[in-house]
RNA sequence: GCGAGGGUAGCCAAGCCUGGAAACGGCGGCGGACUUAAGAUCCGCUCCCGUAGGGGUCCAGGGGUUCAAAUCCCCUCCCUCGCACCA
């Protein structure tokens, strides 16, 4: 019979799904184990990169199946948010890009496109036609009836419960926090809505609030009410800043002089800022109102008072300054900025501008760069020293930027503040700045305002600024939560064990995270209809619905409140009426949870997988808080990230078209482990499949052998409860060495696969089953004479253990050619266990033998190039085996080796010889452990070559003569005999 | 910068935790068998030297520990990912 998987392929689909063979109920017998992977997001379809994810449950599940527990592996879909939204408008509007994934990346046909103008329209075609499709051309072994969408009403039930729940504990909490907003659009916008500045992120400005005297009129004020200069200083000069504590080093500050400004009361006060700051503050929740605008000129020549240190400064003209970027004034720290060290001996060496703007030069001559901090290797004043260092003389140099980058680096790690800064004194400003900014802003000195670290552009065209923005937030900060998120993770195992680091660092680091959105997909917030609660946040829980998502659809929505998820998920006694049918949900809920693995993504450690943990911890029980994690790798295509709008993807229907599911998924699983990366490569996938061929055309050698009877016998066999034929002696025929070789090899598989599958190593487990046993057979091949009956029982036997240990990987070629060999797929049998019977150290040390000795001569063969007639093969005598025996016993220490064998007299007369030796059995003994000495000291080396002539025979097309080194009618043209060794014969060759 | 993970032969990649064989596999390459031929399949070889199973040099670079280091420790260089409100 031929491979064709696509045939094959389909008949199993169907058994499968008449059968409804992976749905899961509890029946109380078996082991439940509940395997969940994220829901996928239904934005676009799903394509090679992600079949991965699906796939690695799967085999674990169909692994855990075949250990005889009961296994639930759902799915469900994520289309809370934005994104799928987002998709529709750009469809709506006919942007060519997005036309361009649907119809040629997603074949999506044109009549169609009308049906995906709606949100949930959008999500269900990519549900259907690709997900659930692709999954099940897969082979996934899911329970269909408990899909869902984080849209459907009932779920949103389940998450008002939860978010409610979280509110009467204290965990929600509203605030302000810092939005991206599309100016145009008057909305805050996504990543995705971007056109530019993806990665911008936002900057946290400090403004250092100098007090000033500032109006239109310059100098008409001591004109026109004869006032001095002491008048108090009731204007704002909010100097914006990243590195608030260098402002005791402030000697002047920077106006751009032809740059608009205003005077403007914003909140209670007074404030000169930029004509373009003033949109940027009002959407930072600031009343603001422009009094008077103003050029740069009327700020120019102006003195501001130092808040801190009291000191006047005056302000200078710079064209550097970037009137749009925070409030557009700047103050200057010549000891420790290089672009201000510069821009000072610029404006000192340039009298005539400052005589325009109405300053002295004698007062510019008079300014001195004031440090504030000491840093190793940068003299008194660093800026000084770093521009000199690097021979910079312009503000226009290149070079500028990096000396910057340097200097700041090395003052925020090194530098230790001066005296001067009082409690902050002597500590390094990475350990002094937040503490320093908050102290100040307490007292009113220092105020804030964000900014992005780009400029950001949103789709529509429109600019997009920072805006402060009411919300909601989970608090991740709270310590007790936090405890219990640390506990959660002490009870988990993480796959691989060193991502446990990141969680733990993850805990501690989460911040509050805004839980909710203006618009998107989902669930709104339960007291706040204007808002939705966000995707990362309705997705920590939801692996509890799924426990009961297929009966949950028998109740009304309505009827789903708050009191009904407590019955369900907190008993009886949680509420006062309890509804019987929660309670009765409640028992399947119980058998099910906790969830046994959670198999994610690497790229959701930092949240989603913490997220999971934090609610799980606070929501549920300690018995209810998942049991393992195992991350997975991203896939490569063709060594390239995979990237939909590039149409750079493989679909998998067009994968499983060409070469078959079980390629895919052998593929998948084996060509690397699942935390790691794959690159998904044609030609590698093509000789997967020219494998996978290979290996069903030799089963079907095996399939064919005309040993009927034997099958009977082993049917009957069955019938009277022996659980394995394997180990039935009445139905096997005889064994010879060879075959116990092959045998013993195959336990030590079972083992090494098991080990393997239980860690999650698919790739490890697949290697093992799959081409490390091919090598074995290889070997076998070479050695066995096929045709005897005992040969062929061994070669079936190892076929049925390899098909149901290959049933998870590939159910189907292996339900198919087990169904072929025994009458029953591999999925309704057992995974198999090592029979110690068939275990045999020694079996394989003598079959060691034989494979060196024959490497020996091939290599004298290949040096030599001759091509011998007569091989004669030499056994170490049997004092040399005594010498091993002495090494055994005495240990590795050559002296006392020595020691010992040198009392025996006739050794003694051996000399340098025996001296050799003990230096090569030394050696030899210090590199295995006792096992293996032991079943290496029960070899009996002469009957081991003797008993494989037959194959040395043809295996060189020579006769093969074994002797025994001390036998004195040994044949021995050139004295080779004498250079054996135990475990090592003398060969001879002609 | 902070956190995590890496650097192994032409390429991909195992081994590293638990030190002990020039280092599993695969791809590619070379040679051979089968075939009318091609393909598929099978068998060798594929760091350097070698007409006797040997020798030499190797696992980013440099030190160290050890009888013994790809593996353990220290330093340096290089690469990838994450650093949030985005699914």
């Amino acid at each position: 019979m031929d491979y064709e998987p696509q045939k094959l392929e389909a008949r199993w689909r169907d058994r499968w799904a008449e059968a409804g063979r992976y749905e899961a109920d509890p029946d109380g017998e078996a082991e439940p184990t509940f395997i969940t992977v994220p829901y996928p997001y239904p934005s676009g379809g799903m394509h090679i990169g992600h079949c991965r994810t699906y796939t690695v449950p799967d085999v674990y599940a169909r692994y855990r199946r075949l250990q005889g527990d009961e296994v639930l592996f759902p799915i469900a879909w994520h289309v809370t948010g934005t994104p799928i939204i987002g998709a529709v408008e750009r469809l709506k509007k006919g942007e060519e890009d997005q036309l361009s994934v649907l119809r040629d990346t997603y074949n999506v046909p044109e009549d169609t496109l009308e049906d995906l103008e709606t949100p949930m329209g959008f999500a269900r075609y990519f549900i259907e036609n690709h997900y659930k499709s692709g999954m099940k051309q897969l082979g996934l072994s899911i329970d269909w009836r408990r899909e869902f969408t984080t849209n459907d009403d009932r779920y949103s039930k389940f998450i008002t419960w939860q978010y409610e729940t979280l509110k009467e504990r204290g965990l929600l909490e509203k605030g302000l926090h810092p939005v991206k907003f599309c100016t145009d659009e008057e909305n805050p916008v996504t990543t995705h809505d971007l056109l530019e500045g993806e990665e911008a992120e936002f900057q946290e400005y400090t403004l250092v609030k100098f007090e000033a005297d500032i109006d239109g009129e310059r100098g008409a004020r001591s004109a026109s009410d004869g006032s001095s200069g002491d008048e108090p200083r009731d204007v704002i000069a909010p100097m914006a800043t990243l590195r608030p504590e260098t402002v005791r080093g402030v000697t002047n500050a920077y106006a751009h002089p032809d740059g608009e400004y205003v005077r403007a009361t914003v909140d209670d006060e007074t404030w000169i800022v930029s004509s373009a700051a003033v949109e940027k503050l009002r959407l930072q929740e600031r009343e603001i109102e422009i009094d008077e605008e103003l050029t740069g000129a009327d700020l120019i020549g102006e003195t501001v008072t130092n808040p801190i240190t009291g000191d006047e400064v005056v302000i200078l003209p710079a064209t550097f300054v970037d009137t749009d970027n925070a409030t557009g004034v700047v103050m200057s720290v010549p000891a420790h900025s290089p672009d201000d060290y510069l821009a000072l001996q610029e404006a000192k060496a340039d009298d005539e501008r400052m005589r325009e703007y109405g300053i002295d030069p004698a007062d510019v001559a008079d300014i001195e760069p004031i440090p504030i901090l000491d840093i190793e290797g940068y003299g008194d004043v660093p800026a000084k020293t770093a521009v000199e260092d690097a021979g910079i003389e312009s503000s226009d140099d290149p070079d500028l930027e990096d000396v910057t980058a340097d200097l700041y680096q090395a003052e925020f790690h090194q530098g230790i503040m001066h005296d001067d800064y009082g409690e902050f004194a002597g500590m390094t400003v990475e350990n002094v700045r937040e503490e320093f900014r908050a102290h100040y802003q307490d007292e009113g000195a220092f105020d804030e305002m964000y900014e992005f670290t780009e400029d950001v552009v949103c789709r529509c065209g429109g600019d997009v600024e920072v805006a402060k923005q009411d919300t909601w937030f989970l608090r991740y900060n709270d310590a007790e939560w936090k405890r219990k998120a640390h506990q959660v993770l002490d009870g988990i195992d993480t796959i691989p064990e060193n991502t446990r680091d990141q969680y733990d660092h993850t805990i501690d680091w989460l911040n509050e995270w805004p839980c909710i959105r203006n618009y998107g997909l989902g669930t709104r917030l339960p007291w706040d209809e204007d808002f939705v609660i966000e995707p990362l946040s309705d997705s920590t829980i939801y692996m509890s619905y799924y426990t009961v998502a297929h009966r949950l659809d028998e109740i009304p929505p309505e009827d789903l409140d708050p009191d009904f998820f407590d019955a369900l998920f907190y008993g009886e006694d949680a509420v006062d009426d309890p509804d019987e049918r929660a309670l009765e949900l409640r028992e399947e809920w119980n058998h099910w949870y906790p969830v046994d693995w959670r198999c994610s993504g690497n790229d959701l450690i930092n949240n989603h997988l913490t997220f999971f943990q934090f609610h799980h911890g606070e929501l549920f029980d300690e018995s209810e808080w998942p049991q393992g994690i195992t991350i997975m790798g991203m896939g490569l295509l063709e060594g390239e990230a995979m990237s939909s709008s590039k149409g750079h993807v493989v679909l998998p229907s067009k994968a499983i078209d060409e070469y078959g599911a079980d390629t895919v998924r052998f593929f998948l699983l084996n060509s690397a482990e699942p935390w790691q990366d794959y690159d998904w490569r044609d030609d590698l996938v093509g000789s997967t499949r020219d494998q996978l061929e290979r290996f069903w055309s030799r089963a079907q050698a095996v399939i064919d052998y005309d040993i009927e009877e034997m099958v009977e016998i082993t049917l009957e066999a069955e019938g009277e409860e022996t659980t394995d034929v394997a180990i039935d002696e009445d139905a096997r025929p005889d064994l010879e060495h060879v075959d116990r070789w092959l045998l013993s090899k195959l336990q030590g598989t079972i083992r090494e696969a098991t080990e393997a599958m239980d860690g999650f190593e698919t790739r490890t487990a697949s290697q093992a089953i799959f081409y490390s046993f091919e090598e074995h057979l290889k070997w076998y091949r070479r050695r066995a004479d096929l045709d005897r009956e005992g040969a062929q029982w061994t070669l079936r036997e190892v076929l049925r253990t390899r098909l149901r240990l290959l049933a998870p990987f590939v159910p189907f070629m292996a339900n198919e050619l087990h169904e072929e060999l025994t009458g029953e797929p591999a999925e309704d049998a057992d995974w198999p266990e090592p029979a110690p019977e068939f275990e045999d150290e020694t079996v394989e040390r003598r079959e060691r033998l034989v494979e060196s000795v024959t490497d020996d001569i091939h290599d004298i063969v290949d040096v030599t190039g001759t091509d011998p007639d007569t091989v004669r093969v030499y056994v170490a005598a049997d004092w040399k085996r005594d010498v091993f025996e002495t090494v055994r016993e005495t240990g590795t220490d050559v002296g006392a080796v020595m020691g010992q064998v040198m009392e025996d007299p006739e050794l003694r007369e051996k000399g340098d010889a025996v001296n050799d030796l003990v230096q090569d059995l030394v050696e030899l003994v210090r590199e295995r452990d006792d096992d293996e000495l032991a079943a290496m000291a029960d070899v009996d080396e002469q009957a081991v070559y003797a008993d494989a002539e037959a194959f040395l025979e043809s295996e060189f097309d020579a006769t093969v003569e074994v002797y025994d080194e001390s036998d004195p009618d040994a044949v021995d043209p050139d004295g080779k005999a004498d250079s054996a060794v135990p475990f090592r014969p003398a060969i001879h060759l002609e």
